[in-house]
RNA sequence: GCCGGUAUCGUCUAGGGGUCAGGACACGUGGUUCUCAGCCACGGGACCGGGGUUCGAAUCCCCGUACCGGUACCA
């Protein structure tokens, strides 16, 4: 098994594009095929390195490596169609020399002239067949003299194109709505169609794994390789990605691009794990009914297991909006997944934005690598790392204390937790909560909105950062949870006494 | 216009001639004695419409509607 993910260098890679991409990866890597990455970039006006080398690096970040491809190589190079003009004019010299193709000298104002006529008159907007009867001698000499030409498919003016798609199961065109359509341009590149025939033949590509968009472009494939007695390879084709009000994913629905999503924080194993799940569904049902009855996600899977579990028969055939909220749920679960080192290498940019941190010193990376268990499991994206973390490098005891003041509750909570805490001191742990349940008995305040208040207290405190840091570690059960932890919130408690008693708070 | 594709909770989907139509995210309510996060529990929420076929249709067929794609010397 041979397949391929073909994108053209015109901008950044996006994800509905990283989707067939892994789609392609998946099948390949579940059945220990060749998953080969080629570069279409015939349209040299808008192509450029600089977004191959990014498509490059988006895919590698995703973890989609590639046997065959540009920069690795491989049996059936070169991997650039911009490398490749010979192979497609050699190809069109023979379709012309076998009548299958035939020159055209129609310039573009003439056919967007007929062109606008048909649509007009409500018929097909077609090449209307006007070079195809030119006498191919009389065209070869034209040619040679220099003039400019296109080289056109002679398609069948009648009979059916069918080709099995591995999604949809048989599609079925008519050849006469398909007009006779370029293969070869005036400058001698190279029409998408041409190029793609060309390339996956000659790369023997066994599926063609695309996006829906390509649908309506196969049954010209498919006419190409038989007119080149070619055995055509198998198609699937993708439904293809949606914003939220249904049109196709664009910069107005936000980010669209696996760069803007790594930029806003992202874990690719996230993101991969996301987007298998748009149009594919790899949970057995006997999972789902565990999942009813409490078991674990069925819906989290490392990507080795997906690729076990992929098949094309299993893909949706209807078209799925991003849904981010559920990618950003994805990513807090990897986040609470990942080493507490990694997330701090990640989050490091972000920091180092805010002038937190410097150098990647050992002691710099292992102390913000403690702080990761504070913040990781709390937020959705690496970005907000830096958020959670401001109590800690920005300290500020004056806005925490106006903070606490704001709060509709945090008066009457403070003013009884003081209260239980002039009585035993609060000298340990249990003490605390005890007097927490007093206070809760006291106040009638409960859950959540016991603590808030006392927890921005304690921000509150001129103590400084360090031991705030040990009250949200301890519930977390991290390394930061035993023995300092304690001590620190004993102390920082005899510091929220003298602030709530002391007159910090009026106001 | 023409050609093609698609249609199950708000979203991603499972299922499929007789099911309480299942799961996930989101949402709502409650719980949580150390975060307005998280976590836990509970809850509301769907088979596009109309005809057929059938004892029975969400499931099969037809028509319609809506949405998407194509109809290029873009890919």
């Amino acid at each position: 098994m041979r397949v391929r993910f073909a994108p053209s260098p015109t901008g950044h890679l996006h994800v509905g594009n990283a989707r067939t991409a892994l789609f392609n990866w998946l099948l390949a890597r579940g059945h220990g095929g060749t998953f080969i990455l080629r570069i279409e970039d015939t349209d040299i006006e808008r192509s450029t390195t600089e977004s191959e080398r990014g498509i490059l690096a988006d895919l590698r970040w995703m973890g989609l490596e590639w046997d065959e491809g540009p920069d690795v190589g491989g049996g059936h190079g070169p991997y650039r169609q911009s490398e490749r003009r010979e192979l497609y004019a050699s190809h069109a010299r023979e379709l012309v020399e076998r009548r299958r193709a035939y020159y055209c000298f129609c310039s573009a104002a003439e056919l967007e002239e007929t062109r606008k006529l048909a649509l007009a008159e409500g018929r097909p907007p077609m090449y209307s067949g006007k070079c195809r009867e030119l006498d191919p001698d009389e065209s070869a000499g034209r040619v040679a003299s220099g003039e400019r030409a296109v080289v056109r498919f002679r398609v069948p003016d009648e009979g059916e194109v069918k080709f099995e798609d591995a999604v949809r199961g048989e599609v079925v065109f008519s050849a006469d709505v398909i007009g006779d359509f370029v293969l070869v341009r005036s400058d001698g590149r190279p029409a998408y169609n041409f190029a793609v025939v060309i390339d996956d033949a000659l790369m023997h590509v066994t599926q063609v794994i695309r996006g829906e968009d390509h649908i309506s472009n196969t049954p010209r494939q498919v006419l190409l390789y038989e007119a080149m007695g070619m055995e055509p390879p198998a198609f699937a084709h993708l439904s293809l990605v949606l914003g939220p009000d249904h049109a196709p994913l664009s910069k107005r629905h936000g980010a669209t691009s696996v760069a803007e999503f790594r930029a806003k924080g992202y874990l690719p194993e996230a993101l991969v794990n996301y987007l298998a799940l748009i149009g594919w569904s790899p949970v057995t049902e006997a999972e789902q009914a565990a999942a009813a009855l409490g078991g674990a996600n069925p819906e989290l899977l490392p990507v080795d297991e997906m690729a076990r579990r992929f098949s094309l028969d299993r893909v949706s055939h209807s078209a799925g909006v991003f849904d981010e909220a559920k990618l950003a749920w994805m990513n807090r679960h990897y986040m609470k997944q990942a080493a507490p080192e990694r997330l701090a290498h990640e989050c490091w940019s972000w920091l180092a934005e805010r002038g937190w941190v410097g150098e990647r010193t050992a002691e710099a990376r292992q102390f913000i690598a403690s702080l990761m268990p504070i913040t990781a499991g709390s937020v959705d994206r690496l970005a907000e790392v830096a958020d959670r973390l401001d109590f800690i490098f920005e300290w500020d005891a004056a806005r925490a204390a106006a903070l606490v003041a704001a709060e509709p509750e945090g008066r009457p909570v403070l003013e009884a937790f003081a209260e239980e805490a002039r009585g035993d001191g609060l000298v340990d742990r249990e003490a605390f909560r005890a007097a927490m349940g007093r206070v809760k008995d006291r106040t009638g305040v409960k859950g959540k909105a016991l603590f808030h208040p006392v927890r921005i207290a304690l921000t509150a405190t001129e103590s400084g950062p360090e031991l705030d840091l040990a009250v949200p570690a301890i519930d977390r059960g991290s390394r930061l949870a035993s023995g300092a932890g304690v001590k620190h919130v004993v102390s920082s408690h005899e510091r929220v006494v003298q602030i709530i008693t002391s007159s910090s708070l009026t106001s």
